[in-house]
DNA sequence: TTGACATTTCGCCAAATGGCGAATTATAGT
DNA sequence: ACTATAATTCGCCATTTGGCGAAATGTCAA
């Protein structure tokens, strides 16, 4: 049930769109929301507390991915549901495309980027 | 989004189970929940509406079932990861018991017995 | 057509959830 | 050590959700 409420939300959902073969920083998922980042930083403990994502810790960043190999069946085939039943979405589509103009610009840089607004 | 918001709550996900190989009146889904009757008819509602349940009028009574084959995709993988992956819980258990007893009584005097209380 | 009854809809309340900003923690650079 | 900064935790508020009982709806039987 843990995994099922952590589904339940569009901007976690979001989250796990998004980190299909890639890991991303914070600061990087927070640009792509557009949220508060303690609002993001929550979401990512939910998702995490739901084993649906695994958290790595370098310099000043943490950076998050999916779990690996190691994690339940249930988790893996929900991920692998979710990728693929809500990747071909608007909301997934405008998320791949702002993803990528974010992958472009240095971690550093957008941290600082969003202190600024 | 509609069908993870539907499997993120514990008694819906207990419909479903019950729902496995069977079809189900609400009476019976209402005793095997404890719930007021009107609570169980929201609760099918939002996982009708989800297309993770069908429904059936006969007689006096509505039975639900299973979605047959002409559903989606992504409802039917949910519907079985929901099945394989929480089907052997405390509560999925508890429930596949009492569902035995439920299914010995047949369906008029069971709804029968709900007024009485 | 009237009455009985299974189910749904409605109106309400309590609890849970998602959001934010401020405060806190942890890390890196000067 | 001190400062800057990435991330998390905390306290709060608005919205959503799940629950109930009462009223409405739809069916069947007398």
């Amino acid at each position: 049930m843990r995994i099922t409420k952590a589904l339940a939300d569009a901007n976690r959902v979001r989250v796990l769109l998004a980190l299909q073969g890639r890991e991303l920083c914070v600061c990087q998922i927070t640009e792509l929301l557009g949220l508060a980042s303690s609002t993001i930083s929550k979401h990512l403990s939910v998702l995490h507390q739901a084993g649906l994502i695994e958290s790595r810790k370098s310099e000043r960043w943490v950076y998050y991915r999916q779990p690996d190999a190691t994690a339940s069946v249930a988790v893996r085939e929900a991920i692998d549901w979710v990728q693929k039943s809500l990747a071909d979405t608007l909301q997934a589509n405008a998320d791949a495309k702002k993803l990528k103009n974010i992958l472009k610009v240095n971690p550093t840089a957008l941290c600082q980027r969003q202190i600024r607004r």
